[in-house]
DNA sequence: AGCAAAATAGAACGATCGTTCTTTTTTGTT
DNA sequence: AACAAAAAAGAACGATCGTTCTATTTTGCT
């Protein structure tokens, strides 16, 4: 690994995790470098074999470093677990929904947000996804990392409730559609995506998923509304170009 | 805990997990009762901390017993995991599935099986889902455990999906439905409740749940069949009266 | 009651875990 | 080139893990 590819990555990691604040600490490198690469390699790990399975040892190893070289980077364990899912975090937003902001209000944005979303658990099916496994490991065992964790969850599941409501208010849903229901049932979607395909190999989870989310854009979906999907042969919904393509099972 | 909890369950418990069978040995109960035992608490702990937290040197301590003692029942690690499985599968059946069974084929019976789930998987929001927690956990872990489990979810999702078609046998759905899709959709709804009850703590994931199925129902139900389902103003789900209990939110 | 078999306990093993402390190497700046 | 600070390595700690081996206790049958 290069140290140039970890160039743009440490010039993003400027707030120190514990609450002090250093007296302009005469600037370094090397440092927070070495710990964006540390990190970036953790995250590796831990989608794979879960936060829990996430040990210092086995990173050393990756790393090609000494387990206190590692762990002085963070502290404790639990820091380092945290900075695993902040460093989750911010690819999520990166990768999910920033890119989905650039459609306009309602559907579009919603489609959108759901598309990246699919593309991204597309791919987590063999790598893991820190926010499914993470919630199992963590929903009995209060902390730090708990609430990490579930902060970052929660603010995902907002922004996409927000784009719903977004939706309603522009006239694309319903009006009497209730968006937690909806939110809740594409929640669904995703879950029950990442169970079947990547737990049990059952084979077309992602079309179905897709399909999934048409039968509840019917459900919600304004009928006069032009861009609202109409649950009748839909014959386009997959990302036109891009990898992890999908089409709908339906006839075209 | 005392024994006599235990008989009913010593009782079933007679094929030995390794293949080779045993020349009648002179019977006996003390070692089958106590593994029973221990089988219990081991699945007690294991749906709070998961398959893989489960650890011989807590369970001993749980059955005030010594490590070798609990580890002589099993010979080794994962054949206590598997044990543990097969507890969690006989219970899900004769507390899910059968109950069932008792309905006629079709909606009652598909929704039967669906409300039986959901009240034991609103216990679980409390106690833990094996197939949920074990999903992440053996998901990138070939291995015997993994193979149980993975067989006893699959036995348990055909059962489900077995239901749906007989259902669309019977005329109550429709005839374009899909089986599998609906089958997919359903599974959803049970993952989004105890992602978003257990680990999230979200209010009123039970009654989305619930009608999320009204949804799903309304959507592949025959319109003209009189057990289907409309997806009409849905006035009453609620718990009425029990803790948990689920009524259906149709209109029967 | 006696006796073999089964069940349980006890101690110890190598391995790995997170963490601490001390020492060495590397870095950045003058 | 020199020197202080930062980064990394190395060794050791107590704890826990699954497992093995050998004793001891308990059980079930005659």
């Amino acid at each position: 690994m290069s140290v140039t590819e970890y160039s743009a990555k440490a010039a993003r990691v400027p707030a120190r995790v514990s609450g002090e604040s250093r007296p302009t600490p005469t600037v370094l490198h090397k440092g927070q470098q070495t710990k964006a690469a540390i990190v970036d390699a953790a995250l590796g790990l831990a989608t794979q074999i879960g936060l829990e399975g996430l040990s210092i040892g086995a990173l050393a190893e990756v790393m090609r470093m000494s387990k206190s070289g590692v762990f002085a980077h963070f502290g404790s364990r639990e820091e380092l677990q945290i900075s695993v899912i902040r460093e989750y975090h911010a690819r999520f937003e990166e990768e999910v929904f920033y890119p989905a902001l650039e459609k306009a209000r309602g559907m579009p944005r919603l489609k959108a947000l759901f598309q990246n979303w699919m593309n991204r658990t597309s791919v987590e099916i063999d790598s893991g996804c820190l926010y499914i496994s993470g919630a199992v490991e963590f929903d009995d065992r209060p902390g730090p990392v708990r609430d990490a964790l579930a902060g970052s969850v929660k603010t995902w599941l907002s922004a996409m409730y927000r784009a719903v409501v977004q939706a309603k208010e522009v006239g694309h849903l319903r009006g009497d559609a209730d968006e937690h229901q909806m939110a809740f049932e594409i929640h669904g979607l995703i879950l029950a995506l990442h169970y079947e395909a990547r737990f049990l190999k059952t084979p077309g989870s992602i079309d179905r998923a897709n399909i999934g989310f048409t039968h509840i854009v019917g459900r919600y979906g304004s009928p006069d509304a032009a861009t609202a999907a109409r649950p009748v042969k839909v014959s386009r919904i997959s990302t036109p170009g891009h990898p992890a393509k999908l089409v709908p099972a339906f006839k075209e």
